[in-house]
DNA sequence: CATGAATGAGTTTTCATTCAT
DNA sequence: AATGAATGAAAACTCATTCAT
């Protein structure tokens, strides 16, 4: 049998953890069977990578940088992915521009290792951070959207938060498509979130009891 | 000794199992754990239920099947979860009260076994269904939203979909919050799906590239 | 094949750990080869014991606490297994008599669970708890004995230490033999501890360099 | 490119397992770690030793030899480690001579390597064959020391055998004490030495039952 | 009806050793 | 003479499911 080169298997097995990670997560993804499809022993495949977190990290860890400078970046440091306090200024209507670009910049992201951004959107410990900064930053914005309707802090609670998800889960939802070339993506990306960018100015009525 | 009834175990073994499965999620509940909480021995759990998946459809089934009942009436029969295809004439504004209809009726239900919905709005392959449905119905809202700017047919689809979960996951955000009452809950629903039903009717610009 | 009662394969399962500690100690001692030992598969030794901890702390916990309550008895409290500091006040030739008792005491125990007190001697952490009191608790008779020859403190405690173990050594030494009567048994460690106590009253004289 | 000599590399070798086994002990050291230490692959590890046994045991030997040697020497080839068997006529208190004289020569050998003699006085197959021989060197004198109160032989061999490791325990406690310059651990030696051999030539009355 | 003992395959990780190159 | 990739069996532990009683 021929003597494979290092490089060639560490790709197999960072091929074959992605496509075990997209479909099962990252729990319920098992070292034995990304191994079997490497076509690898399991005690091979730990000369390649210490651990399940490490063989994961490497793949998510440069995607999640690359987020994670950026939108620093954008915020003026207000917001990272390491701290789960965070300040934020917004300015009137100037959240909808930094929607705009970071979505933007999240569609060349995923370009560039799109199966690493599936697997992060798919990441339940990303998930909840990414939803608690957005769920602070919009609060401000759902109490102005239902006006005096929402006297209630908790509820208002509920509301943003569930908004968070439910944007967060859009995103992930556009992302996780996988015959779509740049422009169509961008495009979606740019719809989804510049409608919400929209909703956050509007008045919403809500009908009585 | 009394003998047991059959049913009193029956109903023992679900409220343990609900109390697992909210605790633990699906794959980490265990079969030994659910049946210690029911206070029965394992084998004997078996008698009752023939697998895992089985005892959770018990649970999750006469929620959906209540959902189910309540959606295929609204929509004179159009609108399944145990069809994939399904047809719907949607004339007008009318969706906007179905959804606030389907929203006040989510929220009966969900009090009628909360844990049950609970458990129904975490399962991926319930949420699959729903989404189907949803991303189906919105898909022409959503073309007439954007109006032009999308002419292609792929992303119509991307973005109605994404749409769909987005929908989706707030309601669930919504429902997996315990300590609402149901007032509190029915404002949340109405003022979330109330904010989509009015999106659906606005013209969104999108910047251009 | 029969079903086996509980108790009995317990029992079984608890002679297989003993044989194993005995050849090879806590740490190489294997789950694996306790149930093959014990004609079982692993996952029904955990059925039994909950951790490979357990099982041992079972086998040798009560002989663990029989002695640890006699110790602090004897001492009026001023030396257990559990605390790490300690203090004592021996005043002159007590301790002889103390070690006797000890000794005694300790062959009582050895027949009540031989095989325990035998695993536990050979366990690190507790000869190491036994000989740190051990240890401090000569210190004192030692720089008696050598007088002026050991002026520097570092010999002194090295000295100590290595006696505290030497002495461990061979209690360990007589209770690991295994073909003893009571009679003989106790009549080995009076007469091994009974050297020490001898020695502790003397002076020895060290030869010049 | 200069041609490595082989004799630079096993000494490598050697230095590297050495650092590790007294760090981890024989079990825990692990091949792919004194490889790294020694700055080679472990394939060429196998190269120069065929298993980890026979690297443990080169690093053993030269030392062992060295004590074997003397050992032979001051006893007229009565005692070594190779044989089982052996003899040995002990006038009188030569024993005590040539206790002092061991001590310091296994002083002098172990700064000659000290690493080789703390693992080896970690290794329980040595310390047994030691034991061994110091038994039945001892179990004259024990005979002597608690005269008629031990008519039993089993007994007397138990006793024996205990103050051989409670001995070999001491010497070996001492030896692994790291900051002792050879002066204190000659002293420490030849003070817990000269301490035995001052018993063996005591009567020790032991109290009635 | 019910028990709970038992199984077998699963999980991540480690390591001495072999062998094609 | 050297490399480092690969193996296979080991470690502790878990769990859905089966089955003799």
């Amino acid at each position: 049998m021929a003597q494979v080169l290092k490089e060639e298997v560490r790709s197999r097995i960072i091929a074959s953890a992605k496509k075990e990670l997209l479909k099962k997560g990252y729990k319920d993804a098992s070292m034995r069977e990304i191994a079997k499809g490497a076509d690898l022993t399991v005690g091979n495949l730990y000369r390649y990578f210490d651990s399940k977190e490490e063989l994961v990290n490497t793949i998510i860890g440069t995607t999640l940088e690359k987020i994670d400078r950026f939108v620093k970046e954008k915020t003026n440091e207000g917001i990272s992915l390491n701290k789960s306090d965070f300040s934020l200024d917004v300015s009137g209507k100037i959240i909808a521009y930094m929607l705009k670009d970071i979505g933007d910049e999240l569609v060349e992201i995923y370009f560039e290792s799109p199966s690493a951004m599936q697997i992060l959107m798919k990441d339940e410990a990303v998930s909840k951070r990414m939803r608690k900064w957005l769920s602070k930053l919009i609060t401000y914005f759902v109490s102005k959207m239902y006006g005096d309707s929402l006297l209630n802090a908790k509820v208002l609670d509920v509301l943003s938060d569930s908004f968070a998800l439910s944007i967060i889960s859009g995103i992930q939802a556009c992302f996780l498509y996988k015959d779509l070339n740049k422009k169509e993506l961008k495009l979606c990306i740019r719809a989804y979130l510049g409608t919400f960018a929209f909703l956050l100015d509007q008045k919403i009525e809500l009908g009585e009891e």
